[in-house]
RNA sequence: GCCCCCGUUGUGUAGCGGCCUAGCACGGCGCCCUCUCACGGCGUUAGCGCCGGUUCGAAUCCGGUCGGGGGUACCA
């Protein structure tokens, strides 16, 4: 990898930047930061030394380099099982990070229902964790008490089976560094807070939201979020505070300089830290907050990649900063993970698919009938491509063809039209028993076939398959293809649009001529009714096809779209279909 | 406001300095197939945000600009 590799040394370094000039001008800020430098050079650091924002464009291409072999750098040295490729490159050679498995991670919260963004991110996470051979681990993140519920919890455990994402380490599974829901790691937190606080890296803040928030108004800077007032308090503000009762809460003491890191999606990214407020770690209760718990996490678990949400972006020179912070205290083996950011998945317009957004809802796909391979298939091709002419592909194939460095960081639009055609891609390449087996759950929810399924039921539906499955592009389509075939005679009934149009005087003249011509059949089959009504209809009374079959289809199925007609009717039998014939007539 | 990310047809993408009069797919439109619907086949539509620069040559590299998005919490 071309922005792996070490850099020339000579160009590029700079000093230490031993006196910060005066870069916050806030409260408190300038004082000496505590050293952060970190022993490793290697992955996302502060980065004192480094020329300014310089951004190398990631070369992240490879199967383009393949054809061109004097162009590949580097890469494939460093394609063995169980080493990432983004572990090859020589600046990134720190012992923390050569020659570990890799661990990832998908880390929601609870609350609400799951919604596609979050699949799509699960699915980058499983199909890298599986390219690589290394492990998913799949972790909640439930310290917002007020925000989470059970019920969310339940859905995103059930629609991760669903989609067939399965995970090595978390809920249901365990794993070595259970337990995985955070609300359930209070301890773990608790402690690491207390070493932080005996640290330098954080101080008690007593501010109030309203207090900073004036005194940015009043100072007119453009700095928004924590202006760092409590960093150094005198003891008699401190007595002060105590004494009007203030619970604090714990923030980090962001350092001054610039932290850079190599995003696996955006290649390098630097921020300066000045940007940077303080940030809060736990409440003035004690709660630990995600600002705390998610790196925390990610270092006790040892994961090595962190892809997430684009969203995220802005919260890592705080993470980095904080890893470093923690990794002195003693958490974690040293070691930190490498991110890379997922591009948003955008709904109608502009705006960020929202849990609001009615197509935002994963249980909404199952529901609909979508075929989990379907939709990941789609949600894989939202910031990824398996080839430069090829968009249906199995899971396999994108675990094996999966590479971070080819996601586009361009936020994508979902587009549903474009989701079920890829669905309708999956289904087709189902075979007739699969198809069969996955319709099935469906007919019996909508009434069509009972639990279980009789006998003569599953027959007739096996023969009735061949004639459905290329008519359906999602699985729920097969109930309306199909009830009028299991329905019993009393309880059939027909469309009434589709009656009104159909069944009208010549309509039924129509289907009259059909009964005469079909009641006296000798052999009830696809060849002989065809015949039969072909010869009437057609032939006798000179009917365009369309129109001569239209109204016998609404009669006998009760629809204007159906499964082929003379087939249904073979399928229906002699004695439903004449009866049908018949009571359309009334 | 400030910081960060992003910018190829309507949508998702391919593109890695000449292979590009920009490929594929979805959508749209039209045609064919046809007992309905669907499938399938054929054709068609429309794009490198803009301005400069580098170069013999730029979608591709550089600078700027404009536009979109996100962040700026005792949410995640």
């Amino acid at each position: 990898m071309d922005r792996d590799r070490p850099r020339p040394p000579d160009v590029r370094r700079r000093r230490l930047d031993p006196d910060p000039p005066q870069r916050r001008r806030r409260p408190g800020r300038q004082h000496p930061r505590p050293d952060l430098r970190h022993p490793d050079a290697g992955g996302p650091r502060l980065q004192r030394d480094d020329a300014p924002a310089r951004r190398r464009h990631p070369h992240r291409h490879p199967r383009g380099c393949r054809t061109h072999a004097g162009r590949r750098r580097g890469r494939g040295l460093d394609r063995r099982p169980g080493h990432s490729d983004e572990q090859g490159g020589t600046a990134l050679s720190s012992t923390s990070e050569t020659g570990t498995k890799v661990r990832v991670r998908m880390a929601p919260s609870p609350t609400g229902s799951p919604h596609v963004g979050l699949a799509r991110t699960a699915l980058f996470n499983w199909a890298f964790a599986r390219h690589h051979g290394g492990t998913f681990v799949f972790r909640i993140e439930d310290t917002d008490a007020a925000r989470n519920s059970q019920e969310s919890l339940d859905g995103l455990i059930e629609v991760m089976q669903w989609l067939g994402l399965d995970w090595d380490e978390g809920p249901v599974v365990g794993g070595p560094h259970a337990p995985y829901r955070q609300s359930e790691r209070s301890e773990i937190y608790a402690d690491v807070l207390a070493k932080l606080r005996e640290s330098k890296f954080t101080y008690d803040c007593y501010c109030t939201t309203e207090e900073v928030e004036a005194r940015r108004k009043a100072s007119g800077s453009k700095v928004m979020g924590y202006d760092g007032f409590c960093r150094e308090l005198s003891d008699e503000q401190l007595a002060a505070f105590r004494a009007e009762d203030r619970k604090p809460v714990v923030r980090f003491r962001m350092p001054d300089g610039e932290i850079t890191f190599d995003d696996l999606v955006r290649g390098d990214i630097t921020f300066q830290t000045e940007f940077v407020p303080d940030f809060a770690l736990a409440r003035a209760n004690g709660d630990p907050l995600y600002t705390l718990v998610a790196p925390v996490d990610d270092l006790l678990m040892e994961i090595t990649h962190v892809l997430r949400g684009e969203d995220l972006l802005s919260s890592t020179p705080r993470q980095i900063a904080l890893y470093d912070a923690l990794a002195q205290i003693g958490v974690g083996n040293g070691s930190v993970p490498r991110v890379g950011h997922l591009p948003y998945v955008m709904g109608e317009g502009n705006k960020k698919l929202s849990k609001r957004d009615p197509q935002a809802h994963l249980m909404a796909y199952r529901d609909q009938g979508f075929l989990p391979e379907g939709l990941l298939n789609y949600l894989a091709l939202l910031g990824w491509a398996i080839a430069a002419d090829r968009d249906i592909f199995s899971l396999d194939e994108m675990v094996a063809a999966f590479d971070i460095k080819d996601v586009n960081p361009n936020p994508a639009r979902f587009d549903l039209k474009k989701a079920e055609a890829i669905n309708a891609a999956h289904l087709r390449r189902l075979s007739l028993d699969d198809l069969t087996a996955r319709v099935t759950p469906f007919l019996q929810a909508a009434g069509v076939l009972t639990t279980p399924v009789s006998v003569a039921d599953a027959q007739l539906l096996e023969q009735a398959m061949p004639l459905v499955s290329e008519r359906i592009n999602k699985l729920t389509e097969a109930v309306e293809m199909l009830d009028w075939l299991f329905v019993d005679e009393d309880h059939f009934t027909r469309d009434e649009a589709d009656v009104a149009k159909l069944l009208d005087d010549d309509g039924r003249a129509v289907v009259r001529a059909s009964y005469d011509a079909v009641s006296g059949l000798t052999e009830w089959s696809t060849a002989a009714i065809q015949d039969a009504l072909q010869k009437r209809l057609v032939d006798e009374l000179g009917l365009k096809p369309r129109n001569a079959f239209g109204p016998v289809r609404v009669a006998v199925t009760g629809r204007r779209v159906s499964p082929p007609l003379f087939e249904s009717m073979e399928l229906l039998g002699r004695e439903r279909s004449l009866a049908r014939l018949q009571s359309a007539l009334a």
